[in-house]
DNA sequence: AAATAAATAGACCAAAAGGACAAACCTAAA
DNA sequence: TTTAGGTTTGTCCTTTTGGTCTATTTATTT
C-alpha cells in the first residue's frame, strides 16, 4: 500500500513531506531550535530517511528558503508603467493580501530571516530585491512627474505597502486574537484588499 | 578600577548587562538557539554568574520579554480623543516611527514572538492588547461619526500604522541595504515621520 | 576585626541533537 | 535470476548545552 507510486516519484514526494514538515518547524523553533528529528517526526519518517535526501539540516534550511523566494518572486505580483497608478497599486496590492492570507508562513521564514539580519539572504537582498525597488522606484516617479499621482516617495511607499500587507501575514496570530476568532477566512481576503487598496490609492491622491 | 561601584548596585549593573546581552543573543539566535554561554560571553561574566542572577534560560528570557513590552509600552504613545483625529495620529506615528528607529531591538523580540506564536504573550495580547483596540477603535469611529475624518475601518487603520512603523525596525537590514545605507540617521526619524504622517492622513481623507 | 552575605568561578554531569555507518530492503533492468 | 541503484532504518558516536555543586573571593554589617 505504501510504495506504489509511481518508481522516481518517491524522492519527489518524500522530498516535499520533508519540506512542509521543515517550514512549520524552522517557523516555530527558528533555525538553531529546529531538530532534525522534529521535521522527521512530523514528516512521518525515520530521522536517518530525512539525512539521506538532505544531508544535513542546513540544506534543509537552504531548500526551504529557496521554496520560500520562488513562491514570493511568483506571488509578489509586478508594478506595470504600462497599468497607470490606479491599476497597477490595485493589482500590486491584491495579489500581496492574497499571498499574506493563503501563505502566511512563507512570509513568516522570509521575516525571520530578516529579523535576525539576513545572514543567508543578504546577496538575495542586496542584488535582486534592491534592483526591483529602484526600477519600480522609477516607474512610480514616470507617474508622479507625469501628474498622475501625488508626490509620494517612492520607497517609503513600496515599503508602506509590503508591511502593510504582510502584517497580517507576520502576525496573524495577533492579528486574529485581536479580532477574536479562530481562523481567516476568504472574505477577509477581500475585506482588507479594499481597505488597503482604497487607503494606499487614497494616499497617493488617486482616489476623490 | 573594577569594584568600585556603589554598594548594592553590583547585582543591577550585572543584571543589566546580562539582559542587553541576552536582548541581542535571543533576537539573532532566537530562544532555543540562544546559549547562557554566550549571553555570559558577551555580558563579560561567567555563565555560572549569568545563572547565579536568573536561575534558568527561561528566565532570562522572560526578563527580557518584560522589559520589552515595558518599553514598548511607554513609546507605545496614545490616541486621544481630545486631540482629534489630526494631531493624534500625528502624535502616534511620531512616537511608534521614533520608538522603531530608537529601538529596533525591542520591536524585534517582539515581532519574533508574535510570529511563532506568542507562546508567551498570549495573555498579553488576549487582554491588554486587545482592550487597546477596542477603545481607540471606538475613539476613531467617533471622530468618523462626527465627519471629522474619512470612514475608514479603525482596526485594520491601527494594523496600518503598527506595520508600516515597525517595518523599519524590525526590517531595519532589508531597509537600510535597498538604500544602500550602513546606519539610519537622526533625519531618517524625520523623513520617515514626515512621509507616513502624511500619507496616513491623506489616506483617512484629513488632507487636502 | 570578625562574621555574614553576596558574587565569582571552575569543574562536572546528564540529556539532547547532529550526523556517520552499515545492514537490510525494495524495484527494475539485463 | 542476478545485479545495481535507490531507499529505509536501527545503532552508535561526539559535541553542545542547560544546569548543578562546591570552593573561593569580595562586600557589608556588626
Amino acid at each position: 500500500m505504501k510504495n506504489n507510486n509511481k518508481p522516481q516519484k518517491i524522492r519527489a514526494v518524500s522530498i516535499d513531506k520533508i519540506l512542509v514538515a521543515a517550514q512549520d518547524e524552522f517557523i516555530l523553533q527558528g533555525y538553531k531550535g529546529a531538530t532534525v528529528q522534529s521535521i522527521a517526526d512530523n514528516a512521518g519518517l525515520p530521522k536517518a530517511n530525512v539525512l539521506y535526501y538532505f544531508q544535513n539540516k542546513e540544506n534543509i534550511y537552504h531548500a526551504v528558503l529557496e521554496q520560500t523566494l520562488n513562491m514570493w518572486d511568483e506571488g509578489i505580483g509586478d508594478i506595470l508603467a504600462e497599468d497607470g497608478p490606479k491599476l497597477a497599486i490595485e493589482k500590486f496590492v491584491r495579489a500581496k493580501v492574497t499571498m499574506s492570507f493563503k501563505n502566511p508562513k512563507a512570509s513568516k521564514i522570509y521575516a525571520m530571516e530578516i529579523i535576525q539580519g539576513a545572514q543567508h539572504l543578504k546577496d538575495f537582498a542586496r542584488t535582486y530585491l534592491r534592483q526591483w525597488v529602484r526600477e519600480k522606484s522609477k516607474v512610480f516617479q514616470c507617474w508622479i512627474d507625469n501628474g498622475e499621482m501625488n508626490k509620494v516617495d517612492p520607497v517609503n511607499l513600496i515599503f508602506l505597502i509590503w508591511s502593510s500587507t504582510q502584517h497580517y501575514a507576520d502576525f496573524d496570530n495577533q492579528v486574529l486574537t485581536i479580532m477574536n476568532r479562530a481562523d481567516y477566512e476568504d472574505a477577509d481576503i477581500e475585506h482588507v484588499t479594499n481597505f488597503l487598496t482604497d487607503f494606499i490609492l487614497r494616499g497617493c491622491g488617486l482616489k476623490q
